[in-house]
RNA sequence: GGAAAGGUGUCUGAGUGGUCGAAAGAGCACGCUUGGAAGGCGUGUGUGCCCCAGAAGGGUACCGCGGGUUCGAAUCCCGCCCUUUCCGCCA
C-alpha cells in the first residue's frame, strides 16, 4: 500500500510514476476527491462526537445530583440523527480510499527502467558458457517422460493437467534439490522455517496478492477463509505481520521450502508441456526484512544468494533487470534470474527477486523500533526465489542431458541423490 | 466437534455503565543524588486521523474484530476470530 501522504503532496509526480506501472490516473484523482470530502466528513462528526461527549458528561453531572436532564437529552437526540448520516459517511470515505490503495501497485524506484512491458527490460549480466551439443538436445518433459521419472499422463489423472507425479530418481532428484537449496542458504545466515502451506486471507492482503488477483492467481478453500499457499512469500513475509521488531535484530534473513499453487487463469497456451507452467511446484523462499536504508544493498545480497544456486550447480544464466511495466505488483525493484534452456536456445525466469520496499510493511504493519528516535517505523520487506525448484529440474535435465538419452548429475547434487551420479 | 476460561498500552496486570487514554508495577528517557557504579529520589513516557500555514494547541477514534443497547460502553447484549485447559476424534 502506498502512503496516501506521498500521493497528496506529490500528486504529479506519483500521476507520472503510477503511469510508468500502467495504471491511469483516474484512480489516484478518485482518491484525491474522496479525501477531500472525508477530511469535511470527518471534521463534522468529530464535533458532532464532541458536543454529544460534553452534553452526556452534564447528563450524568446533573442525574447524579438528582436534577432534571431532559432538555440535553432532547438535544442529543436531535444530534445523533445528523450523527447517523455523518459517520456512515465517513466510513464508507474511509472503506473506498482504503479499497482503492490496496489496488494500486508499488512505485518503482528511481533506476528502474521505463516501459511498459518486458521489451523494456535490462540484461545486467551473464555467467557461465551454454554448452555445446554435437547432438540435438531433447526438452525435459522429454527427457523426463522416457526416462520414466516424470509422469505428466497419470499426473493429469489424479488431479488434472499441471500436476505432475514424479517417479523414482525424479522424485529423488526433487528432493534432492529442495535440500541443496535449504542448506545453502542456511549456512549463510537465513533461518530456515517450515510453514503452513494455507494462508489466510489477511495475509495475502498483507503481501498483496489480494484483493487484485484473487481469481487469476488463488485457490481458495471452500467454506474456509483459506488460500493454498501461492509463494511462501506469503507465510515468510507475514511471520511478523502486526509486530514491531527491534531495530537491532534487523536484517532479519529468513528461507522456506513450500509448494505454490497458482491457477494460471488467462495464460493458456503458454508453456503448456512439461514443468514450466503449472499449478503446483516447489519452491524455496527467501525473504528479509531490512530497514530502508538497507534494502538497496540487502537486495543485491539476495540476488547474490539466488545465483550461488546456479553457479554451485554450474548452469549459465543472467540477470535482468525488470522494467516499471513489467514488475510484480508489490515490488519497487525487481531483477529476474533467467537460466539456460538448450531446447528454447534461450533464458527462462527461474527466479525473482524484489524489493518490496515498505509496500508490503504497511500493508502487513510490520514495523521496527528505531534505537535512537525509539519511534517505530516500516521496515523494507524483500523477497526473492531461490530458487524455483520445478524449474531448476528443467535446467538440469535438459543441460546435463547425454547423448543417449540420460542425465548426468551435478556434482554438489550426488550427495544429495545417495551417490547416484547419473539418470539412465 | 463439545465444554469452560480468557483476549486491556513495550511487557506484567487492575478496572463490570459516567470525571478511563485507561490504576499499579516493570521497562525506557531525562534530571537530581554519587569520586564512580549500583541503588535511591523526581519528572516524563502510545498510535491513527482531523482542525491549525506551521509550531504550540485543540478535537476525535482506538481496551481481539464487527454490529447493537444507552444521553453515555474497556465495562451490558449479539456474531466472528484467536489463545489456554478439559473431553471427543484421530496422524
Amino acid at each position: 500500500m502506498l502512503d496516501i501522504k506521498y500521493l497528496l503532496e506529490n500528486r504529479e509526480e506519483a500521476k507520472e510514476q503510477l503511469a510508468s506501472r500502467k495504471i491511469g490516473p483516474a484512480l489516484a484523482e478518485k482518491i484525491f476527491l474522496e479525501y477531500e470530502e472525508k477530511c469535511r466528513t470527518q471534521k463534522e462528526a468529530d464535533d458532532l462526537r464532541n458536543r454529544r461527549n460534553t452534553i452526556s458528561k452534564e447528563i450524568g453531572a446533573k442525574k447524579s445530583k438528582g436534577e432534571n436532564a431532559d432538555e440535553l437529552m432532547a438535544e442529543v437526540a436531535g444530534i445523533k440523527t445528523r450523527m447517523e448520516t455523518v459517520e456512515a459517511r465517513e466510513k464508507e470515505l474511509d472503506a473506498s480510499i482504503r479499497d482503492t490503495l490496496l489496488r494500486i501497485p508499488n512505485l518503482p524506484r528511481p533506476d528502474v527502467p521505463v516501459g511498459q512491458d518486458e521489451s523494456a527490460n535490462k540484461e545486467v549480466s551473464r555467467w557461465g558458457e551454454p554448452r555445446k551439443f554435437d547432438f540435438t538436445p531433447r526438452a525435459h518433459h522429454d527427457i523426463g517422460e522416457t526416462l520414466g521419472i516424470l509422469d505428466f499422463e497419470r499426473g493429469a489423472k489424479i488431479a488434472g493437467h499441471g500436476y505432475i507425479l514424479y517417479r523414482g530418481a525424479g522424485a529423488l532428484l526433487e528432493r534432492a534439490l529442495i535440500n541443496f537449496m535449504l542448506d545453502t542458504h542456511t549456512s549463510d545466515g537465513y533461518q530456515e522455517h517450515f510453514v503452513p502451506f494455507v494462508v489466510s486471507e489477511e495475509s495475502l492482503i498483507g503481501t498483496g496478492q489480494l484483493p487484485k488477483f484473487k481469481d487469476e492467481m488463488m485457490y481458495q478453500i471452500e467454506n474456509e477463509n483459506l488460500f493454498l499457499n501461492p509463494t511462501a512469500e506469503v507465510p515468510l513475509t507475514n511471520i511478523y505481520r502486526d509486530e514491531i521488531i527491534d531495530e537491532d535484530k534487523l536484517p532479519i534473513k529468513v528461507t522456506a521450502y513450500a509448494p505454490s499453487f497458482r491457477r494460471e487463469a488467462g495464460s493458456y497456451g503458454k508453456d503448456t508441456k512439461g514443468l514450466i507452467r503449472v499449478h503446483q511446484f516447489n519452491k524455496v523462499e527467501l525473504v528479509k526484512f531490512a530497514r530502508p536504508e538497507d534494502s538497496e544493498a540487502e537486495q543485491q545480497s539476495m540476488l547474490a544468494q539466488a545465483e550461488k544456486v546456479l553457479r554451485l550447480l554450474e548452469l549459465p544464466y543472467r540477470i535482468i533487470v525488470l522494467s516499471t511495466g513489467d514488475m510484480g505488483f508489490s515490488a519497487a525493484k525487481c531483477y529476474d534470474i533467467e537460466v539456460w534452456l538448450p531446447s528454447q536456445n534461450g533464458y527462462k525466469e527461474i527466479s525473482s527477486v524484489s524489493n518490496c520496499t515498505d509496500f508490503q510493511a504497511r500493508r502487513a504493519n510490520i514495523r521496527f523500533r528505531r534505537a535512537e528516535t525509539k519511534k517505530s517505523e516500516f521496515v523494507h520487506t524483500l523477497n526473492g526465489s531461490g530458487l524455483a525448484v520445478g524449474r531448476t529440474m528443467v535446467a538440469v535435465l535438459e543441460n546435463y542431458q547425454t547423448k543417449d538419452g540420460g542425465v548426468k548429475i551435478p556434482a554438489v547434487l550426488v550427495p544429495y541423490m545417495r551417490g547416484l551420479s547419473e539418470i539412465k
